[in-house]
RNA sequence: GGACCCGUAGCUCAGCUGGAUAGAGCGCUGCCCUCCGAAGGCAGAGGUCACAGGUUCGAAUCCUGUCGGGUCCGCCA
């Protein structure tokens, strides 16, 4: 399926057998040779540093050592020339009856081109958006939730076992305020006049339609008992609430998560008990004093002895505490059960998606899980920086009387979810991202969403026009992949064929790097090279994809046409968007 | 004070985990529609990859330091 891959590991057999008839000292590490198309394609269609990095170790010179590999590559069947370049590089041109073979794989495997078993079936943990259920999401959740989403889909993809899961943050003091804030609400809806919602609770308006639910179920019946009676209650209430407002936003952003854990139910069923019984058999708990925090110290910072977990053993910058004064776990140690109990749901690569709010705790949190694992579960921290919200480059206001936040919800009543996915996902993830709600909707190069999207209704278009001028001619890939493809031979109908061969390679080193926004720019470059040969056609005749006297050409060039097709709509899967056919 | 991230064309950003002459869009200049969607394409100008050292055949990429910008620092969540 990698050619890349596949031409890498006849590469390596080639220096095995030169090894093992002595023309090379055997047992060379060839971990670092590579085989990749070079920047510039004038050097070929496949170069590499294999005689630089192997030169030392073989005792010769990087050019005699790429002389002696090259008489040898140039046997293999797929290589047309070779070319020896620079300090050693190998470079090879590759003939073209190789690449109709891969343009007929793409056109048989369709949209699943690409996908690989790079990850083994091995179980992954996606966790991602995780926020508090105290209300409606917001645009900065949704970055979070797209690039989560996108990263689990791009994960399987290749070949992990992926599970998609949310994390109810509904243990800490966070929801007792909403359930405060919540009270407010139901006196309301009651017909109480409550005045201002006092500082420190949850302002936002969207409270009222839990206040009111709340009254429409139990009527007066919590008015006018004391905190302690209707906590309990009226917090699960609001949280059973809110968590359904998160998941209609999400489910509007096209987000289905599979798993949502409640860190309030780990904690009860003694989760943090087992964190603290595997720490203390470890040695890593003790009681003590922290240094006090640099810069501005807090009003009622005191010295105090702790229990302590010893993350500076793990490469964290100080000591982390698992119990606050007044007895209950922190956060923190929530955090390691819920950590503790993915591991033992068998799951050693967890992956987070945070907000860039959360920086400061990644050291703690890998060290956790380090320690809760014997350094067997790993935990790999991607964050979110900060989104800003802009209508034509000016910053969207935000209103103080809904709790100071743009809804995502009414984001995508206005761009469309699938617009709000591709943008969230052309930058990557640890760098800060405008949105503009007039400029994604742009339909002009400029925009991304519009470029990729018009490309590939310009393939549907070519084959709706195909299909009813030259009807004579297959449409679906399987027969397009019999047709004779041997026809393609104007260079830039080879150079685009080519870049999609680059398509599984993308995929593989975009998981590894758990970076999809890699799969937006290879998609934006892939439309480019198609829109620059649809023009070609238009300034030469010949390079038109209908040619009505020319049916088995046509057909060739519509199966190169069928490929390109699902190779975007296969990388917008992975992004959760719809391909359009046509543009409206 | 400390941690994490960022610094690449006038602007917004890529850069395939260390490769060859550093790329794209916008903006600027000049072109291309009797013809599959010009909502597009082609060409040109534009760079001390923040700075200084180091590592090696080779650095925008890795290491150290400096300078700028962002996010943070808690017994909060």
């Amino acid at each position: 399926m990698n050619y890349h891959k596949a031409f890498r590991a006849s590469l390596i057999d080639i220096i095995g057998a030169m090894a093992s008839e002595g023309e090379l000292p055997s047992g060379l590490d060839t971990s670092r040779v590579a085989v990749e198309p070079p920047r510039d394609s004038n050097h070929g269609d496949l170069a590499t540093n294999a005689a630089m990095v192997l030169a030392k170790a073989a005792g010769k010179k990087p050019r005699d050592l790429a002389d002696i590999l090259a008489q040898r590559l140039e046997k293999h069947p797929d290589v047309a020339a070779y070319e020896i370049a620079g300090p050693g590089f190998i470079n090879l041109r590759i003939r073209a009856e190789v690449w109709h073979s891969q343009l007929a794989e793409i056109l048989k495997a369709g949209k699943n081109y690409g996908g690989s078993n790079l990850g083994q079936k091995e179980k992954v943990n996606v966790e991602y958006v995780s926020a508090n259920p105290t209300g409606p999401l917001t645009v900065g959740h949704a970055r979070g939730a797209i690039i989560g989403d996108a990263l689990a889909a791009l994960l399987e993809k290749v070949g992990f076992d992926v599970t998609r899961e949310f994390l109810i943050n509904d243990a800490g003091s966070q929801v007792d305020v909403l359930a405060d804030s919540v009270f407010l609400r139901y006196r309301e809806a009651l017909g109480e006049e409550i005045g201002k919602i006092p500082e420190g609770k949850y302002p936002g308006e969207y409270l009222k339609d839990v206040g009111a639910a709340l009254a429409a179920r139990d009527g007066d019946k919590w008015r006018d008992l004391p905190r302690p009676e209707w906590l309990d209650e009226i917090r699960q209430f609001a949280i059973n609430h809110l968590m359904e407002v998160v998941r209609e936003d999400l489910a509007a952003l096209g987000v289905v998560q599979a798993v949502y854990s409640s860190e309030r139910a780990l904690v009860e069923a003694g989760g943090v008990d087992a964190v603290v019984e595997t720490l203390e058999k470890s040695g890593l708990l003790y009681t003590g004093v922290l240094e006090p925090p640099k810069g501005k110290l807090p009003d009622d910072w005191e010295p105090r002895p702790q229990l302590l977990f010893r993350s500076t053993n793990f490469g964290d910058d100080i000591d982390r505490p698992l119990k606050k004064a007044d007895g209950n776990w922190t956060y923190f140690a929530g955090d390691l059960a819920y950590h503790l109990d993915k591991y033992h749901r068998g799951f050693n690569k967890m992956i987070n998606i945070w907000g860039a709010d959360h920086s400061g705790y990644v050291k703690r949190m890998r060290s956790g899980v380090k320690a809760l694992t014997n350094g067997e579960g790993d935990l790999n921290v991607r964050i979110c920086q900060l989104v800003t919200l802009l209508r034509d480059g000016e910053p969207v206001r935000m209103s103080k009387r809904s709790g100071n936040f743009v809804k995502l919800r009414s984001v995508i009543d206005e761009v469309g979810k699938d617009v709000v996915r591709f943008i969230m996902l052309t930058r990557k993830n640890d760098a800060p991202l405008e949105f503009d709600l007039v400029k994604v909707l742009e339909q002009s190069r400029d925009n991304p969403v519009f470029y990729v999207q018009y490309a590939h209704a310009r393939c549907c278009s070519v084959l709706r026009h195909a299909a009813e001028a030259m009807p004579g001619i297959p449409q679906d890939g399987v027969s397009l992949s019999h047709t004779d493809l041997n026809l393609l031979i104007d260079n830039s109908e080879l150079d685009l064929i080519k870049f999609l061969t680059n398509w599984p390679r993308l995929l593989e080193s975009a998981a590894e790097a758990y970076e999809p926004h890699r799969v937006a720019f290879y998609l934006f470059d892939l439309a480019a090279a198609f829109h620059g040969l649809w023009t070609k056609g238009k300034e030469n005749a010949g390079l038109r994809f209908l040619l009505p006297e020319d049916e088995a050409l046509t057909a060739a060039r519509l199966a190169m046409i069928q490929a390109v097709a699902f190779v975007i709509a296969s990388g917008l899967e992975i992004f959760g968007v719809e391909p359009v056919e046509e543009m409206r």
